[in-house]
DNA sequence: GTGAAAGCGCTAACAC
DNA sequence: GTGTTAGCGCTTTCAC
């Protein structure tokens, strides 16, 4: 078990250094780097060796500065601790390595005013190629951040302006079919947990909640905020038992169903007997969740590749394309649900 | 509701542009870009209007050119999908913020030869001012990763060699505490649910786990290898149950945990009533399962702002002082585990 | 196939 | 308090 090992320290051996070495000129160091095709074999492998005797190791900074390019793209995100972003954060990442290209990630602790534009402006201060923005905006501070650059942006929220390439997933209708799920099963009303107020996921899913129930007649029951948090859930999910009359419940995500299904069991309600309950994500563990939670499933690794695709089209052909990619959401139909009991 | 907004589009004026307008050199404008005190203030209000009229930009690849600083830390990580990885990278993330600095994130896909070394190298090809990397390695490998540079290096992993500045939780300690809680309610053995055999956060839980049994004289039973997921756990769970002799379980993870839990409840066990079982890792949403699990709670928050500290200050100081930091658990008793049967 | 010269945008060092 | 000079390490251009 031997751990890592360090060799010999070394810092930054130019190409200058290595052009000594080899006898060459520097130019002729950046050609075997660049791995140029016009350097004879031989004169090549001279290079090769020296570079690998003064340990030469190239300066992005200096390349960034000549080409103009940082194979980096930023993301701009302001939690990695809920599910979503963290998944597509991932797959962001993955995508960018496939290109070569690493990821800057700049979180935004709190987005009130002023910090965000601050903190993007700093991010945006051409360190990266192109950005990603995965928004879990408040309402407020979205009329105030601007993207001062021409730099290529990818927006991951379906309410960005119509001046923007947009990824996101279709979250109308999966929480469209969350609801008609329920509804389906024979319950009168579907009862609806939100994500917070400023977030525009939770108002995206909360709106095709309500439009459902509308659509089929039925006048929507007040909405019970969260904050995402299985806290959150869990608190709300007390509330809903102490009112006595709910059948089904549908979370803006599973982390909020899972709160609430652990107030209601210890209420000693069954689920779904009970109460049904249905979330949004389709977490790993959800699953295994007691019942495995029936919930909306979300492709975030789908997510991130389209960013990275789009952005890096934009990137290359410096042409800005706006439009909006929606990827589809499908209902995983688990134990958390079933017909109520007076249907039954 | 606007979505953001898009101003002009313009890209990259520089120093010097803004010196022309403003009527000064462009050493001043670097002055007021960076600050400094020794400028007059009509000069320096000059100089700020003169920015913004040009729409000025600061170039991050000819600053750290010149300074040699990125002002960026890097993060190698062989996948964000473990809850503690996503933890340790949402609190490196913050930590750095605070000290002005981006993350730029590196994910090796597949820890396989020669992957890890050309990654690794790719980040350190001086676009970051240190690294820390959060060790989740397979054991092959380990003994071919080289750190190239006298860069400064974190890492997050207890068992990285002497040389390294480390930090981690201390592992042992708690899968100790785990170990004995179960004990120390009656249960004549402790079974381990343990992580891949690749991992060292797993084989150090795994190594303490058995200690701890052979301290008070218990040959260890079998390791059920699981690889993190809720799925293995749900597998395992399902091999435990057909033992039929298992009345408590330490899982290395509490996903893991999770998943067992799943096949006992599904096998008509109650857990704690039949079987108790332990978790490691204090997920958000531990507290909701059912029964809300009992696990060891890791401060990931601390580590990764230990982190960002001691890299800092190899950084600042440009000095190496390897040392190893373990920040601690805690046993978070909640309702998974009891006396067996036998014992009540 | 190889080299010499120029310059990307910035800041450190020194002049005034 | 402000300007001038030089050069970080690289790549682009143009010679040869």
């Amino acid at each position: 078990m031997t751990g890592l090992s360090r060799p010999e320290a070394r810092r930054g051996a130019s190409m200058a250094d290595v052009a000594k070495v080899a006898g060459v000129s520097s130019q002729t160091v950046s050609r075997v780097a660049n791995e140029k095709t016009n350097v004879d074999h031989a004169t090549r492998e001279r290079v090769l060796e020296a570079m690998k005797e003064v340990g030469y190791q190239p300066n992005h900074a200096a390349r960034a500065l000549r080409t103009g390019r940082f194979k980096s793209i930023g993301v701009i995100v302001f939690t990695l601790s809920t599910f979503g972003n963290m998944k597509t954060l991932d797959a962001i990442t993955a995508a960018a390595a496939e290109v070569d290209h690493t990821v800057t990630v700049i979180r935004i602790p709190d987005p009130t005013r002023g910090t965000v534009s601050g903190a993007y402006r700093r991010l945006s201060e051409q360190a990266v190629d192109g950005v990603v923005i995965i928004f879990e905006a408040h309402l407020l501070d979205r009329a105030e951040i601007t993207l001062p650059t021409d730099q290529p942006v990818v927006v991951v929220d379906s309410n960005a302006g119509d001046g923007f390439t947009v990824v996101d997933t279709d979250q109308t209708t999966g929480a469209r079919e969350a609801t008609a799920h329920l509804l389906d099963l024979g319950h009168e009303t579907v009862w609806h947990i939100s994500g917070p107020e400023a977030s525009f996921s939770a108002l995206h899913r909360a709106q095709s909640w309500a439009a459902t129930l509308s659509e089929r007649g039925i006048t929507p029951p007040p909405v019970f905020v969260g904050d995402w948090t299985t806290d959150s859930g869990y608190r709300i999910g007390k509330e809903i038992v102490a009112r006595g009359d709910v059948t089904a419940v549908f979370a803006a995500n599973d982390q909020m169903a899972l709160g609430a299904m652990t107030a209601f069991h210890e209420a000693g309600l069954q689920v779904p007997g009970d109460i049904s309950v249905v979330g949004f994500d389709d977490m790993e563990e959800s699953k295994a969740f007691w019942p495995p939670l029936t919930t909306v499933h979300q492709d975030f690794t789908e997510v991130g590749r389209l960013c990275i695709q789009s952005l890096m089209r934009e990137i290359e052909t410096r042409t800005h394309t706006p439009g909006r990619t929606l990827v589809p959401t499908r209902l995983v139909v688990r134990d958390s649900t079933a017909a109520p009991k007076s249907a039954a």
